[in-house]
DNA sequence: GCAAGTAATAATT
DNA sequence: AATTATTACTTGC
């Protein structure tokens, strides 16, 4: 069963999706509410504490996307360390894990379906903001928010 | 020196 | 084989 919730929130509109278990995806939109569960309850309160600058880290189990490869876990753990108000580039990740693949985060990076929760808007790159799947605007957001 | 252009790099679909 | 949310190097001003 997948459950799914839509607020609007500071950043407009924000629909999570879980499952039994974990979250599964957060995206910037309108989305179709299904049914509740205390764990989107529970994500959505978190979220608005966090927006309100009174959180600054999560404690929620999420779900990595569908198919998982060694190098994007890697990665996702590595951004999951960045703590509240730092950034890290790129090619830091990339030298964190031994690598070059400075273009590989950028798209593991791009496959994370759960922004915030995984705070892939840390991850700039070294000269330049980066990108973000969902806008930059969103990005600058929220690197303002925990400045 | 600085700005813009280009090749190189690693992993996924 | 193409694509990517990059980086480092080279050239022209």
């Amino acid at each position: 069963m997948i459950y799914s919730k839509s607020e609007m929130t500071h950043l407009g509109w924000i629909e999570i999706k879980a499952n039994e278990n974990s979250i599964i995806s957060l995206s910037f939109k309108k989305g179709y509410d299904t049914l509740s569960s205390q764990l989107l309850d529970k994500a959505f309160s978190e979220l608005n504490e966090y927006f309100a600058r009174k959180r600054e880290t999560f404690d929620l189990p999420l779900s990595y996307p569908q198919k998982v490869t060694t190098f994007q876990k890697s990665v996702i753990e590595e951004i999951k360390k960045i703590p509240y108000g730092e950034t890290i580039s790129y090619k830091e990740i990339a030298e964190k894990l031994n690598s070059k693949a400075y273009r590989a985060i950028g798209t593991a990076c791009g496959k994370n379906q759960i922004p915030i929760f995984i705070p892939c808007h840390r991850v700039v790159g070294k000269n330049n903001i980066g990108g973000f799947r969902d806008g930059l605007a969103i990005k600058r957001k929220l690197l303002e928010l925990e400045h």
